[in-house]
DNA sequence: GGACGGTGAAACTTCAGGTTGCCTC
DNA sequence: GAAGTTTCACCGTCC
């Protein structure tokens, strides 16, 4: 029996099944043949409201948003990170209450989620790697095949692996079945998480030198998988001189210190600037490519370059891909602005990386110029979702880089920062910055009540209700009007 | 004869997800 | 590595 098959089966059962697949495009078909079986079958009659109210989150719906409409008409949902909040949380909550019979989904719902079926299917056992395709692990496996069975609902639960051979079938039964779930590995030993903690502990006051911190680290999990202590030094020696060089920690006798006679006990103290990243919570490394990007920066500075710079930090991933069509003309774009950081090599292996930032900075630009969901799905590959987190974390990091420009006495470009920060939040051009500040005001309505002339506080106080109104709609003016003093 | 439309095979492209972090209205 | 999408050759139909 294939997935569709499967599905089926298990509505006609009177019964609900995840099934898990390893891309959002695949999520995404496999739904939609779903629903055209149950169409043709006629086993579900047709959620009107649902689907209905599933289109229109947005101002306007994007094609996902209409094909995800389209499927929960029928029951059938699929749920992946490019999905809005919104839309997730409905899905999820019609699942529990028993009107959406099928969700296909990512490993979105294998964690975190409390989301069971009597059925988890699990249609794809590999995954895309850096190495090509290669099997998930058992615990992925687990966490999915454990969705199955609703505890005090259904008596058993059924988790289906599907083999596409009989060779396949023998393999999974080995390694999934049979196979023990690997051993948890410790995050700690990543760079850009040992030097944030590192960075932290030393700000926090829990440790004054680097015996301190060795202590410290001996007693985490990290150190009782790792064994080797002397590597262990080292590589918090090789953090603290890092974080020395960054200026975040100023180490007593700095003179003198090099990699190989620092002195354990030498003291070791927070700076200004490495308490106030310690607190921003960003990797020390992406703060100081913030700072020497803002100390070039001048009043003349394009937003692009802001934008870029935020874009090309470890926090901003994964950047936005290129493909192969498009190489040439990011390429040429990447010439057009000036930007804050110096251009790689074309040669260097970081080159593609800076390019992908290039392109996830032009995507926000086209954001704060106002254009809608839809096209940036088109041009940039890019689901409302995803189009989401991403300008949380751009909130973030801006942020930041008015923090640290504060610091380092940057004062000219701060306003520059905190409007394209603005910008960035509604995705607007700069002439919509008064409206904005209304409740209940959008990117969509600060356009239209702009195109009506009406441009600033001014401009609300002076324009008559009625004809506000007209604009609007009669609640949003009144509000609009009292937010300025005046009584309706 | 040529415009148009449908079909299917070959060529090409792309590939999961995520936490907190700060401030303020 | 494989699913999904795009491209393109091919054929039949209609005007």
């Amino acid at each position: 029996m294939d997935v569709i098959d499967l599905a089926i089966d298990t509505i006609k059962k009177g019964k609900q099944a995840l099934i898990f697949v390893n891309t959002k495009r695949s999520a995404e078909s496999v739904a939609e043949k779903i629903r055209d079986e149950v169409i043709k079958k006629e086993i579900i009659k047709p959620l009107n409201k649902l689907s209905e109210k599933i289109l229109n989150v947005l101002e306007k719906p994007t094609k996902q948003c209409e094909k995800l409409s389209k499927c929960i008409k029928y029951g059938i949902a699929f749920h992946h990170s490019g999905l809005l909040q919104k839309q997730k949380n409905i899905i999820e909550d019609n699942f529990r209450n028993n009107k959406i019979r099928i969700i296909c989904c990512t490993p979105t719902l294998a964690y975190g989620v409390d989301l069971p079926a009597f059925r988890s299917i699990i249609r794809d056992l590999k995954r895309y790697t850096q190495h090509g395709l290669t099997y998930i692990p058992v615990l992925d496996y687990m966490q999915m095949s454990g969705r199955a069975g609703r505890p005090g609902k259904d008596e058993k639960g059924e988790a289906i692996a599907i083999a596409k051979t009989d060779e396949e079938k023998e393999r999974i039964y080995e390694r999934y079945i049979k196979g023990e779930p690997e051993k948890i590995q410790s995050k700690l030993a990543v760079e850009p998480v040992l030097r944030t903690y590192i960075l932290s502990l030393i700000a926090s006051d829990i440790v004054k030198n680097q015996n301190q911190l060795n202590n410290f680290f001996k007693k985490t999990f990290w150190a009782f998988q790792f064994k080797d202590t002397n590597k262990l030094k080292n590589i918090i020696q090789k953090m603290i001189l890092l974080l020395n060089d960054f200026k975040f920690i100023s180490i007593e006798n700095n003179d003198f210190i090099s990699a190989d006679m620092i002195n354990n006990n030498f003291n070791i103290e927070i700076t200004r600037l490495g308490k106030r990243v310690a607190e921003l919570y960003i990797d020390p490394l992406t703060a100081n490519h913030i700072i020497k990007c803002i100390k070039k920066a001048n009043k003349k500075t394009d937003d692009i370059a802001f934008i870029q710079m935020i874009s090309h930090t470890l926090e901003m991933r994964p950047l936005l891909n290129i493909r192969s069509k498009e190489y040439d003309d990011i390429q040429e774009k990447s010439l057009e602005f000036d930007f804050l950081e110096n251009e790689p090599n074309m040669y260097d292996i970081y080159y593609d990386d800076y390019l992908k930032s290039i392109k996830t900075a032009l995507f926000f630009n086209d954001w704060i110029n106002e254009i809608d969901e839809e096209t940036l799905m088109e041009k940039y590959n890019i689901r409302p979702g995803e189009i989401r987190s991403k300008l949380d974390m751009a909130d973030w990091l801006i942020y930041s880089s008015q923090e640290i420009t504060k610091i380092i006495g940057k004062i000219d470009i701060l306003t520059q920062l905190m409007k394209l920060r603005a910008r960035l939040k509604y995705g607007i051009k700069q002439e919509l910055l008064p409206l904005i500040k209304f409740k209940n005001i959008g990117r969509v309505r600060a356009r239209l009540l702009y195109r009506n002339n009406i441009r600033n506080v001014k401009d609300v106080k002076n324009i008559p209700y009625e004809k506000l109104s007209r604009i609007v709609g009669k609640n949003i003016a009144k509000s609009m009007k009292e937010q300025v003093g005046i009584k309706i």
